[in-house]
DNA sequence: CTGTTACTGAAAATCTTTTTCAATTGCGAG
DNA sequence: CTCGCAATTGAAAAAGATTTTCAGTAACAG
């Protein structure tokens, strides 16, 4: 289940935000996109909907959209800040080490392994958060020539 | 099995880096604490082993230590670049959301879950990161009251 | 001990992120 | 449909974080 524009813009609504044009652009380029934008990027790419769009409102944007929830900050192995649109539910990314290109996998087994966690260390687990660095199947075969 | 400073000095040699002041200076820095320090944080308290320490050694010494394996980067839900010595093995980390304590989970169950996201996507898993939030005991009880 | 080379700290350069502020825009009330 | 207010915007500046440069220093092999 792909998060699609109009439901976004319902988020938007429903939580008392504005819609404005900056913001479609964001929206927009978030969608537009499989893989984790750096805040510079989205800016980038953002510009081409919006020509005046600041990198100032891009983090303000991001932020409110992650207050929002519906917006995902995942942490890469070599910086952090990439953002990319939540999908409904629970889910966790797969990157790939070498084109960057993003899966998100749905349906999350872990629950089991929370709740050994919870039990051997006393905690109280709120939230987890899992990154899986792998190789897609496209950088796969080009690295077999 | 916590790792010791000898080890660490052990690991320094065996891949050729030296062993100044400063470098023993944060070893001890992050051997003496429970959660992950930022870089300012772990020359602020190496300064007292080495009152001389600069936040560019500081930043040079993680970088190096992370490439040699024994220091690994934590991503807070709240910002990036905290770091903590890794545990030889694989581990993962439970941040209590409150006090920022860290427990690391020794042992990882996540291999049957992983192969199956490979199956899945068709990706080659090559590495995996997975971050808890909790609440640990001591702030369960203090939010008790 | 001594020489070599890796390391170091300070300062400067770069980047990234946040704040400030006057101007603008979305959108609900009329 | 128009108006007006509050939320939002972009630019510039400030604040922070990280990296680079460079001349001096210290570790350690021989």
């Amino acid at each position: 289940m792909a998060t699609s524009f109009e439901i976004l813009v319902q988020q938007f609504r429903v939580q008392g935000h504005k819609l404005t044009q900056p913001r479609r652009a964001i929206l927009r380029t978030l969608l537009a996109t499989p893989k984790p934008l750096s805040p510079a990027e989205i800016q980038e790419r953002g510009q081409k909907l919006y020509g005046d769009l600041g990198l100032v409102t891009v983090y303000r944007t991001l932020e409110l959209m992650e207050t929002m929830g519906v917006l995902r900050a995942v942490h890469l192995a070599d910086g952090c800040h990439g953002y990319a649109l939540a999908t409904p539910g629970h889910t966790h990314h797969v990157v790939c080490e070498c084109c960057h290109g993003v899966v998100e996998i749905v349906g999350c087994d872990l629950g089991h392994f929370l709740d050994r966690v919870a039990e051997a260390t006393g905690y109280t687990i709120t939230g987890h958060w899992l990154e899986i660095a792998g190789i897609c199947p496209a950088c796969q075969s080009r690295q077999a020539d």
